[in-house]
DNA sequence: GTACTCACATACTCTGAGTACGTACCCAAA
DNA sequence: TTTGGGTACGTACTCAGAGTATGTGAGTAC
């Protein structure tokens, strides 16, 4: 039984106007995104867009200041699925290590799609400047490796050198390693044996993290 | 005293219409560096670049196919100048350690600059393409630490392990590295105290080398 | 029902990349 | 010295595509 009009609707918030109005948008965004993904930023026209979204540009520019800002919100939806898939990798396992290399993984996956790797990694920093670009990263999949490193180092079974308690450390060591899974990603994905090159990266980024926690073993021998 | 003219000028190999031709082509490349490097590649006209050197379009598209031929022009004269900085600072070491250290400090004070941040690493993968980008970078810096990483691993005091020799691992490796200090000298530049962040960044590469050296010293001990 | 507003569509402008063609000058051969 | 040709540009254009101004019709509130 339907309520008054006049007070708040809970059942369907949004009215049927709101409603068509916003699978417009999301059309727009979701053919943006498929276009920029197989073409580029650069030679996706938005009469393209519209096009694929049944719209004009009337609809484009209400919905969007600009061509950069359409290619904002796909940028941020791709970034966001992709930080979603690893941090589910990550629940999935309780030990940091196993997080450490479940995350590697998933990380490894993610930068290998087209979606990712033309968006994100290709357009993006151009498209959005370097500096929107960054603080993007910084909340979604940079987010997940800092969480990696933290939780490695504040294990027990874990490095507990007296570098672990500075933020400013950790952060670096989480930059250093996000740049490494960046680039090591791109050699997998640009290889003639994904798998092979994936294994490669997974025992070198082994040996590293083997060889620190081989520093902390010694400084725990000689006391 | 002048040879005839009918024969080659060993002196002065180019014409003076030949030299006069290289000096444009030259100025427009400069000009369109400074104007990429300040507004970047989007908000760069044409127009202004060649009102900058002092010439019109049809100099412009006498001596390049196009915008992005300009583009990658000025993007490969920025890289075969960092790289030659790089190659400098390693030249003037002889130990393979210390080659990684000045290598690394090199690397991270090239990335900071201006032109190389907004060229090579900002607008250069989407302006090229990826592909492009990472044939350009395989000749340049990728190969500086390819170097380095080879010296490290092949020197006497380096690490012996059984994977030193494998080539792909070194490859894997060097991309590892080159990935972490692109991402590090990032930080470091966007860093409130650049000095502070770049000495983090060395103590963590280097206690992650330390790490590694300490693997192999744990192998030699154990027979 | 009526006025109002939102969600678009249509038709335009305008910037900037690329092109077609004209021209002046250098250089070599006669 | 002349002349012919080719190079190195300059000039004037086309055209695609981003962005805008304005019209309009279907909801929505009262």
């Amino acid at each position: 039984m339907p309520r008054s009009r006049t007070e708040e609707e809970p059942r369907s918030r949004r009215s049927r106007r709101q409603q068509y109005s916003a699978a417009t948008r999301q059309a727009l965004v979701d053919e943006a995104t498929r276009l920029f993904t197989e073409q580029g930023y650069g030679a996706t026209s938005l009469d393209a867009v519209v096009a694929a979204a049944e719209v004009t540009k009337g609809a484009l520019y209400h919905h969007f200041a600009g061509k950069a800002a359409v290619f904002a919100e796909a940028f941020d939806a791709v970034e966001t699925r992709a930080a979603e898939r690893i941090t589910a990798a990550l629940d999935a396992e309780d030990d940091p290590w196993d997080k450490a290399r479940a995350g590697l993984a998933a990380f490894l996956t993610v930068v290998q799609e087209p979606e990712y790797r033309r968006i994100v990694v290709q357009d993006g920093p151009a498209v959005l400047g370097y500096e929107r670009f960054r603080e993007s990263e910084e909340r979604s999949t940079f987010a997940c490796v800092t969480d990696i490193v933290r939780a490695v180092l504040s294990s027990e079974r874990g490095l507990q050198a007296s570098w672990a308690e500075d933020e400013e450390m950790l952060a670096t060591f989480a930059r250093i390693f996000f740049g490494a899974l960046s680039s090591a990603g791109e050699a997998v994905t640009t290889s003639a044996d994904p798998e092979a090159a994936a294994g490669r990266v997974e025992a070198a980024i082994g040996l590293i993290i083997a060889g620190l926690q081989a520093l902390v073993d010694d400084e725990d021998t000689r006391g």
